[in-house]
DNA sequence: ACTTGGCACTCGGGATGAGCGAGTGCCAGG
DNA sequence: CCTGGCACTCGCTCATCCCGAGTGCCAAGT
């Protein structure tokens, strides 16, 4: 279908494209790459490109630029990941290592990310259904009031104020205290629910409705609130020239969380680097940019995931490349701690 | 030197200019206000109020538009806080105490005050430096390590890991943890850095080595870690018409705390609302924009500062009124809690 | 001392049109 | 199947023109 020159030819329009931003014609591609052959013959096979979908031209008359489906074949089967140099994953790595805890890790990788891409990088927090209980803390506000802390053995420590039915004093919140840390510690958050469910026959008939308002902010807390956190970073490196419609809705999707949450979770737990192109992504206000994101985690368990999202006039294999590297010593990071 | 006429027509012209975005003509202007004066007399101001600087044509023979100077006597003598209604104000206050923990009240005050003036909202989470402690907790990682809570009376929860130069054993966490909330509960953060340098002589002389890889750890994060947080939202209302550089360097301003965080600095503590127009801001980078903020705090104690960033064609009643009472309130909640 | 109508002037912006050049499709010959 | 040649298309750029909004100034009126 496809012969070699042609696939070439596809490759080369990708990657002047991408460079330069302006619609490849024949004769420049003969010139930069050395295709021995004559410009008429590349425009017989661009002719083919188009036909088949592959490359499209802005305006009768002008050069070729890469389609969804170009970028897709150039991804898939015309290029490789840009593997990083060795002084290049050094630095990556003390960069990373001079985080002292999960909210400066993340930070650090939102910005490593953005800068090594130069586009908008987006890094999920560790999952909390993924983590397991480290410790639960209880620390009495006022006679009716509690701020409960659940501390994951990834590093997040998440917050909620309790409203007691009742008041409590010290002992009974030593008591409860005790109680959750006995049954909850070093488990799964996914287990948590049916864990927390068995928890009121464990504690004293009179304490049980104070206990049972903590029992469910915990809950609330895995299940309600069970939308993850996310950052984003970089932005200032969106151009207008590249998003026609504006980047006014690629902001915007990237001010909300859930729209980002729906977009991540499009792709695979799995820590190999993804692509999604264009209107691959169906998420509105995104479909005009392609994605490219891998999980992360601490040793061979998958945590969240991470990415870059950009116009899709991108260059994939290093982004890829920058992707597959963040991704991987993120993970390391986080395995340590 | 500027009789009241000149004053109305210095008014009329910002308020045309904020909500057409065009330069304002004689004729125009007596035709909306009005002015029952004939536009060669408004040309006549138009000159005078030129020459004094408050008022510029973008070309010759274009009407004019404001100066920095011009908003500046504008907001200070033209206009004043455009109060929300009723309705408004109640509107505000359910959906911020629909919050129910620290970072989910600051995530909607930005949310919030972005939408309300349809620019860009910045907001400072309570300074830690004004925060009195509430709660210190140990968590043991492994035995070699520690993970350091620290809880404000402001809800804050600042959490660091500790390495340790020896092991430890859960007694004397438990001693170590009994110290520090002894010593600490309650005490005002800026008088930590001296109570924990007396502290090494309350722990037995064998825990010192990794007592005091704790405290230094405490001081850390409240001294070195003294940078405050700041949360920012609504950038897609950002235009780019609106900047003639490009928004580039306004989004990279708005992405570097360290930036926000010398911008927000140069507003008094006080409650009160306060504005800096274009060049008065010496922050690199947002000298083509305003600043509309106030501090907000719990009752009569400041705790940090929020603000709107806009371009200086902004309508400031507007945004001078939603700040105030999006500040009243925001400290209203966290009075609360 | 202000205000007003009149008038000449300036200039930005949109419309029009010519010329250029990059790029294409097609065809006939190697 | 490749190649050179050729006619054709069209998007840009530039120059020109024109219009209209807006100004500044002045002389006359109140």
């Amino acid at each position: 279908m496809l012969d070699d020159r042609k696939l070439a030819v596809l490759r080369a329009i990708v990657e002047d494209y991408v460079s330069t931003n302006e619609p490849v014609g024949s004769r420049s591609l003969v010139d930069k790459h050395n295709l021995d052959v004559s410009p008429a013959t590349i425009r017989n096979d661009m002719a083919v490109l188009e036909e088949q979908g592959y490359i499209v031209q802005p305006h009768t008359s002008a050069g070729r630029i890469p389609t969804d489906k170009g970028y897709r074949l150039f991804v898939d089967r015309l290029s490789g990941i840009k593997p990083f140099t060795r002084a290049e994953r050094r630095a990556i790595e003390t960069f990373l290592n001079g985080a002292y805890d999960l909210d400066d890790v993340v930070m650090r990788t939102v910005r490593l990310l953005a800068q090594l891409t130069r586009q908008v990088a987006v890094v999920q927090y560790p999952s909390l259904s993924k983590s397991s209980i480290r410790h639960v803390e209880l620390v009495p506000l006022n006679e009716s009031r509690l701020l409960l802390v659940l501390i994951t053995d990834t590093g997040r420590v998440e917050q909620r104020v309790v409203e007691l039915p009742g008041s409590v004093d010290e002992d009974s919140i030593m008591q409860l205290r005790a109680v959750l840390n006995a049954c909850l510690d070093g488990r799964k958050l996914t287990d948590v629910a049916t864990i927390v469910a068995e928890l009121p026959a464990r504690v004293e008939p009179r304490e049980r409705a104070n206990a049972a308002a903590v029992f469910s902010v915990i809950l609330e807390t895995l299940v309600a609130r069970h939308e993850e956190k996310i950052v984003v970073g970089g932005a200032s490196n969106l151009t207008p020239a590249d998003f026609s419609r504006g980047l006014r809705e690629v902001l915007e999707a990237l001010e909300e969380q859930v729209v980002l949450m729906r977009l991540l979770g499009e792709f695979d737990d799995q820590s190999a680097v993804t692509v999604k192109i264009g209107a691959e992504n169906d998420v509105s206000g995104l479909r005009s940019t392609s994605v490219v994101a891998a999980g992360y985690g601490s040793g061979d368990r998958p945590l969240a995931k991470l990415g870059v999202v950009g116009p899709t006039r991108m260059d994939y294999p290093t982004a890829m490349g920058a992707v597959r590297a963040v991704a991987r010593y993120t993970g390391q990071i986080l395995a340590e701690s």
